[in-house]
DNA sequence: TCACATAGAAAGTGAGCACTTGCTATCTAT
DNA sequence: ATAGATAGCAAGTGCTCACTTTCTATGTGA
């Protein structure tokens, strides 16, 4: 008694074991971190062998880039969704934006993506293919940003924002070296992260803000 | 004709050794990142042998821990110095010091110290290890910035500043993939900066704030 | 149905890894 | 001066790495 057996045609078979090995890398990367995300790991993980990587995937550096691509796309679609019709009018708005961003900027694929920028930084092949995906998360999260702000903030201002805040969200993450990322955010961090709307607000107050 | 034979004493050999090994693994880690940092790469840079590293660190774990250790005391009095006798009184004055402070954030030993701290983040070996170091670094540049804003802010606000702050420089240093990380910041950079130096002084005006 | 192309598994291969072993050179105490 | 200790070198050792080769299973076009 065989198990059900399925008739995939080849296409099928191809893209669902590219999307294993692609899944598998973001989790070893989470999981490991770069250096040991080793190509026999990977398909360990994705549960195929070598070959099937190797069929694909000419160097684990192209995996890599393929990996990083892959979760740049979703990142930038978390941050719109994230930002997305939310209101900026006052403090607790902007403190409630920046808690979902910083759930946001703690998924899997965020690590992965800062895991292979920091690996970039040491490897110029590995910068060179993630420059075009970089272009294109900021200016799509520009994009975002401008959607949400509306346009009573110019686009330097809005741009020197966005640096301050996703910067300061990517320096917490990168610090944050608790084993469980989904903790209680602690003291500190909550203080910063309202501090930061506070000033936000205080320094581009909005023109239709509304006092509860 | 022998070069010139200088003779030193057992403690000065051994002495110049470790601290020949420990600059090489800033360099090594710098320079090719924390995954082509192996034990062979340190000792060509520092021009010892395999053996000599390993009669002073049992483990490769052991010099990337002191080396962490090393590093944090020089980040810790960079970042003191950096600030000591600074005025915050204008936004221009904390721009300064934001200025000063990202150049102290993208030197070689503080890279150091990022980059071992995201290899803690998968490490759970290292991460233990390098806790109390992460500790009395966030102690001593907490009582450096009380120093530098003087009473008039308490506690929670000056954790919470100094976190916005240097969180921001970490990122910004994380996502600087220059080659050459002494070029033009950059003026979205440099805006931001100026940004934030504006809000904070304007949340937090000092007390004797003297206008030019 | 059957020649052919593609997907993927299994078993390599040399290079580089962390680390060890044994030896020589240098320093120190007597 | 010399015996013993320490510093440091050179050559391993087994293992894992990225990657290859070979072969089998499966889907495809005629």
């Amino acid at each position: 008694m065989t198990t059900t057996r399925e008739r995939r045609t080849q296409a099928e078979r191809r893209e669902g074991t590219i999307a294993a090995l692609l899944d598998a890398t973001v989790a070893c990367l989470t999981e490991r971190g770069y250096a040991a995300t080793s190509t026999a790991a990977v398909c360990a993980e994705a549960g195929v062998s070598q070959g099937a990587l190797f069929r694909y995937f000419p160097t684990r550096q192209a995996l890599l880039v393929a990996t990083a691509e892959h979760v740049a796309t979703r990142n930038v679609e978390a941050f719109r969704t994230t930002v997305a019709g939310a209101s900026v009018a006052t403090a607790d708005d902007v403190a409630a934006v920046l808690g979902h961003l910083r759930r946001a900027v703690l998924s899997p694929t965020n690590q992965t993506w800062r895991e292979l920028l920091v690996a970039a930084r040491a490897d110029a092949d590995l910068r060179v293919a993630l420059h075009p995906a970089r272009e294109s998360l900021h200016a799509q999260m520009l994009a975002a940003a401008a959607d949400l702000w509306g346009e009573h903030l110019g686009a330097d201002d809005l741009a020197a924002v966005l640096s301050i805040v996703v910067n300061m969200l990517d320096g917490l993450a990168f610090s944050a070296l608790d084993p469980d990322p989904t903790a209680p955010p602690g003291r500190t961090v909550e203080r910063a992260l309202r501090l930061l709307a506070e000033m936000i607000v205080r320094h581009y107050p909005s023109p239709m803000e509304q006092h509860a």
